[in-house]
RNA sequence: GCGGUAUUGGUGAAGUGGUUAACACAUCGGUUUGUGGUACCGACACGCGUGGGUUCGAUUCCCACAUACCGCCCCA
């Protein structure tokens, strides 16, 4: 095994991608239903971009950013997230401009890169498919977003989900926040695990996320954000809840769901699914979230956004075999029998897949038997048998590989007697 | 970045410091003539992740590295 891929990478073979182009399908026809359109941008930005937008005390940015310099002395990174990569373009293009209806629907799909650990579904190349609003400020839209993601889940067949939201206010109200856990937490600081004493400095919020035994103790008896929303960030967030309970989402308000990265503010919510393949633990499948303050980050006008991204790798665990529809059949296989059959098998095969029928022959000189094996194996609707005597009669074997009934046809008229036999 | 477990053929795997590395599945071929199943027969590891070391001798012991998986950090 002399080369191998990079650690943290896959192969997604054949089989494989085909469960791949299928979620991607469904991404396409369930987002296009709420008037999103595609939106491909680089998967590689200036680093300044991520680092502008995730902010440079994250995980993302301090540890865990593919970045370069190219051969022109360009600092750049391979992309983190998608967000990002979408402001920069929304900012970029101009597509705050009056020309274009808000709010501008986008969604996205493809590889993302972070420097780490390897473990199940967790990869170095990951990909993502997520969405962006840009442009409107108004619950109803945080709404929309929410039951398109659950729309798409559900179309995938994924059951028991449960949607979490949370607020984290309006910056006034985030910054009251930070303020009575700093206070709160102070006093415990000696208490607190060593990664939960560099979060009081760096970003309390995360304590309250902290997996450590001692730390959620403490955590417990935290202040709630909910008790230091102003008044209209208080407002939206009732009347967020109004919207999901008339929409009938089933969901759990979890004060302490908090986010990684810097740019989020008001109405936050993950997606999460207990199940076997990840030991049914509980994880997050979808995660989103409002950014009202990141297109000004990156040098736009200040724009509301809203959006959410989830892993196609952790979501392609969680779907099961029969909740896939994957279409590979094969309508015709070729039999040849000597050199002249083979020689016109070149022709007729192009006729049948001209004529839109999958087709496919043996190209290894193989017996009949093995053909037929072969046409078995693959699963062939048909076999069209071709040896000396068809090509002196002009005639072709058609065997329906379920009936096992086999006709004699003109071989000049293949392609219309199969569509006849096929009905 | 830290800790743990693992690494044998296309696949699932058994196994031992020392002549031919089980078994099963898959694949391919055969059981005479141009047809899919079953049965039977046969073939199928540049040799046991890579590189060193210990040893008369290592796939089996030791070390380093690589990769995978699990946990922490973080997150999708």
């Amino acid at each position: 095994m002399r080369y191998q891929k990079p650690k943290g990478t896959m192969d997604i073979l054949p089989g494989e991608s085909a469960k791949w182009q299928y979620v991607e399908s469904v991404a396409q026809r369930i987002f296009s239903h709420y008037r999103f359109s595609e939106i491909r941008t680089p998967i590689f930005e200036s680093y300044e971009v991520f680092e502008r937008s995730s902010g440079d005390t994250s995980d993302i940015v301090s540890k865990e950013m593919y970045d370069f310099k190219d051969k022109g002395d360009r600092r750049l990174a391979l992309r983190p997230e998608g967000t990002a990569g979408v402001v920069r373009a929304y900012v970029e293009n101009k597509l705050y401009g009056p020309e274009h209806i808000k709010p501008y629907k986008v969604w996205y799909k493809g590889p993302m890169f972070r420097y780490e650990r390897p473990q199940s579904g967790r990869q170095r190349q990951f990909h993502q498919i997520g969405v962006e609003a840009f442009g409107s400020d108004s619950p109803e839209l945080d709404v929309e977003v929410i039951s398109m993601g659950l729309n798409f889940l559900n179309e995938l067949g994924i059951k028991n989900l449960k949607v979490a939201i949370n607020t984290l206010g309006d910056p006034e109200s985030r910054e009251n926040y930070h303020r009575a856990l700093v206070d709160y937490f102070t006093p415990f600081k000696d208490q607190l695990s060593d990664d939960s004493k560099v979060r009081l400095e760096k970003n309390p919020l995360r304590i309250l996320d902290s997996k450590d035994t001692n730390d959620k103790k403490i955590v417990a008896d935290a202040p709630s954000i909910l008790d230091y929303l102003n008044d209209s960030s208080r407002e939206r967030f009732e009347y967020l809840k109004q919207l999901l309970d008339e929409l009938e989402v089933n969901y759990e308000v979890d004060s302490t769901m908090v986010r990684g990265l810097d740019y989020y503010n008001h109405t936050i919510f993950e997606f999460m699914v207990t199940d076997p393949a990840f030991n049914n633990k509980e994880i997050t499948v979808l995660a989103g979230g409002r950014y009202n303050g990141l297109v000004e980050e990156l040098g736009g006008p200040q724009t509301p956004g809203i959006g959410f991204g989830l892993g196609v790798e952790r979501l392609m665990l969680l779907l099961k075999d029969e909740d896939l529809v994957i279409n590979n059949d094969l309508d015709v296989y070729l039999v040849t029998i000597g050199q002249k059959a083979e020689q016109a098998s070149v022709k007729i095969l192009s006729q049948l897949r001209n004529a839109g029928f999958a087709a496919d022959k043996d190209y290894l000189q193989r017996k009949i038997k093995a053909q037929f094996k072969t046409a078995d194996h693959l699963q062939a609707k048909y076999t069209v048998t071709i040896g000396d005597d068809e090509i002196e009669n002009n005639t072709a074997s058609v065997k329906n590989m379920t009936t096992g009934d086999q006709v004699s046809v003109s071989l000049n008229n293949l392609t219309d007697e199969l569509k006849k036999i096929e009905g």
